[in-house]
DNA sequence: CCGAAAATGTGGACGCTGTCCACTGTAACG
DNA sequence: CGTTACAGTGGACAGCGTCCACATTTTCGG
């Protein structure tokens, strides 16, 4: 349910598919890999609007949270390529070589600001990263599951509460 | 890749299946379901193991941590289960009528036991199962996809780096 | 106990999908 | 100009979910 539908909104036969991948699980990556970017950009952009230093206390704080937002709109704003970053690429972890900055690379250095901002001890530091992506990225998953039927301004709420929810388990 | 596959593992003709389901969604909300319930009922089944009273400090706490082991243990031993229980049902909100407890019921009676055991505020407890429901699933979600490389003894220690950090949020 | 009715299963077909093969057209370049 | 790589075409295949008409089994009230 892929395939064919790209093809068919380029314009072009199904088989004109296989001269530029190997198969529908490629076509899916290469997305993948697009919309992984592309939510990392997000996230460096809503970084880049906060004004107070990043090694100050409130410019860490601000900065943790504009990562999350920057995640949580993206999964909202843009649900097709939400499901499929995290339906095939193996490029959320960093980068091992070079590259633009992974969405899990945002995450480490807002962290890394909080610590340096001593708002955030590096033993708790420590592995933090992981919780914090699972609940934002778990809260992305069930609005767009469970609790898909709470209104706009429900989402909203809830959206700021689990950031909140995380500020208070991060420092 | 679904409905002819089950009636192949029954043994009967593709067809056979719509006398029972009117199509693959509904056979797809049904085997839902049967996941929520299971996984429900494994909830209640590690609570229940617990020693201390509900309503003393070491109770309530050890409570909320079952029930979140419960959910990471589902996850991990039941993955098709738990794909299949997140991909369809409507039965993840406490069921409008009788019926058995869902997940959620059992999550938010851990949080009621740790107010009733003066940990967690009640203005604090409010809503707050949602973060928490959010940041146990996220990370359910994770190991199973960009975190799947990690071994075994790492994802072990990362759902208890997490429950812990709900700990930390909570009380 | 029998016959009607309900429940369950079968066979064949349809349009859709991803994929393979052999073939054609077209652009690049020494 | 001719070769070579590249991009697209046409036809076919098996698998999928779904629909229809038909057969078989099970259940039950008179």
């Amino acid at each position: 349910m892929v395939l064919r539908e790209v093809t068919r909104t380029v314009g072009v036969v199904p088989n004109a598919a296989y001269r530029h991948f190997a198969d529908r699980d490629a076509l899916l990556a290469a997305v993948s890999d697009e919309a992984v970017g592309q939510l990392a950009r997000r996230m460096a952009a809503r970084m880049g609007e906060v004004r107070p230093g990043p090694h100050t206390p409130t410019g860490a704080r601000l900065r943790l949270r504009a990562v999350g937002q920057a995640y949580l709109e993206f999964a909202r704003t843009e649900p097709g390529l939400f499901d499929t970053a995290f339906a095939a690429s193996d490029r959320h972890l960093p980068a091992a070589g070079a590259g633009e900055p992974s969405p899990l690379d945002h995450l480490q250095s807002a962290l890394d600001n909080l610590v340096a901002a001593g708002l955030l001890s590096p033993a708790r530091r420590q592995g933090i990263e992981y919780p914090t992506w699972a609940t934002v990225h778990g809260l992305a998953v069930l609005l767009r599951g469970p609790l898909s039927s709470l209104t706009d301004g429900e989402k909203t709420r809830l959206e700021a509460q689990t950031l909140a929810f995380i500020g208070a388990s991060v420092s």
